[in-house]
DNA sequence: CGTCTCGTTGAACCCCATCAAAGCCGGTGG
DNA sequence: CCACCGGCTTTGATGGGGTTCAACGAGACG
């Protein structure tokens, strides 16, 4: 998952996987706290989320983590820097992948469309990146949080009755290391916006995006 | 530029430049402060740099402002976010660049290894990407500065005697602006590097790496 | 030599991290 | 069924790292 950038409808994207062009590999499953890879493990399978959510982390030694990406469904996860994995992956929920060969990407393996398809989603992790760059480098924390928020729900909200309600699969340790800030901040922040009556909570995990526009307005910067 | 990422030989990843495969297209060259293009324009044509260096930008309404990446000699800009480049790009000093058109990323254009050499870009990309990610969420601005000299230090480099030197080609508000910083406390750290002994400057323009080692550990967070 | 832009240094402030403690479940076992 | 436990979340108090505002210095260029 990476702010501000919408996921396409899947048949769009990946024509291969409904036309059945190339061989297809069995769904993958996974458990909440399940790895998927690790850093440093040797790339043989590159995913697409269908359900279910992962992330995406890197560690210093000292342990700071920094989330690289939440993996949520239509994303591809697993692009490997020369033949290894850079990031660890687990999941958050119940999860299920559709993995494909790395030659899928490198040379298309006698499926242009599915080729295609790969390396566009390659092309949409770079620009969803550039996103959170400016993110991380230059907002303010209720700014990131809102921008969160916003994204989350552009993503995987769903209606309840005029309002949109966001189901959170990671806690605020995640969002914290997601966004550079501290579980602390995140919780203080959500609180500030629920005294503000932008948001409502339901349970620590669902949102309820009461003022969409408001939120889009901070996540700008246009207000405070 | 991305911190922590090594270029590779430039005949290794491009086979197709030094064979001539490809219809090439005619070297661009652009002055200091000229741009390649800006946020927003239509992509018809990715780029590897060939000498010199620009810089890739994104702004807030604000007039906030994050440097995505630096692109030095080896280095492929210009990737899309579908049709459009989503950051401006300018020449920090007279620099060379090799177009290519997009198809060659797309589907290869008749040219395979052209084709998987631009991939392979892309791909290094976003692992460069996921290392700048851990810098601007997670480390301190005396971090963030020992990160960025030694892999400049790394990527143009020049040895002179024991010493390695490097030729900043960018000033102290785009560093601020690629690390999450103010130009204030670039200089700052700056000026505690050199009175620590670990850099020396010569000209403001020039950092001469006096001890590689001590910058790495801080680099890495393990020690102040 | 004057001017202008960029870089450096200083002082004060503030946002967010840190440390600490209480609250809130969800799960487990008595 | 309920009491207890443990992890996650929230809230409070305090401090510090980095920003902000301001002034000075230093090259570059005409």
């Amino acid at each position: 998952m990476y702010v501000a950038t919408a996921s396409q409808p899947a048949d769009l994207v990946f024509p291969a996987m409904n036309t059945g062009q190339s061989a297809a590999l069995p769904v993958r499953g996974l458990q909440p706290e399940q790895h998927l890879f690790r850093e440093g493990d040797r790339v043989d399978r590159i995913y697409r989320v269908l359900t279910g959510a992962v992330r995406l982390t890197r560690l210093m030694e000292d342990g700071r983590r920094q989330i690289i990406a939440f993996g949520l469904p239509g994303d591809v996860i697993g692009f490997p820097r020369d033949a290894w994995y850079q990031t660890d992956c687990e999941a958050l929920t119940n999860t299920e992948l559709q993995p494909f060969r790395l030659s899928a990407l490198e040379n298309g393996a006698g499926d242009p469309d599915l080729h295609l398809a790969l390396l566009r989603a390659a092309l949409r992790e770079i620009a969803a990146m550039q996103d959170h760059f400016m993110m991380l480098g230059r907002k303010s924390a209720v700014e990131k949080v809102a921008s969160f928020l916003i994204a989350l729900s552009d993503r995987i909200g769903t209606q309840l009755g005029q309002y949109t309600q966001v189901s959170l699969s990671m806690n605020r340790a995640d969002i914290a290391d997601f966004l550079g800030l501290t579980t602390e901040t995140v919780s203080r922040t959500f609180s500030q916006f629920r005294k503000s009556r932008m948001i409502a909570l339901d349970g620590v995990h669902t949102v309820i995006i009461l003022c969409p526009e408001k939120l889009q307005d901070i996540a700008a910067g246009n207000r405070d």
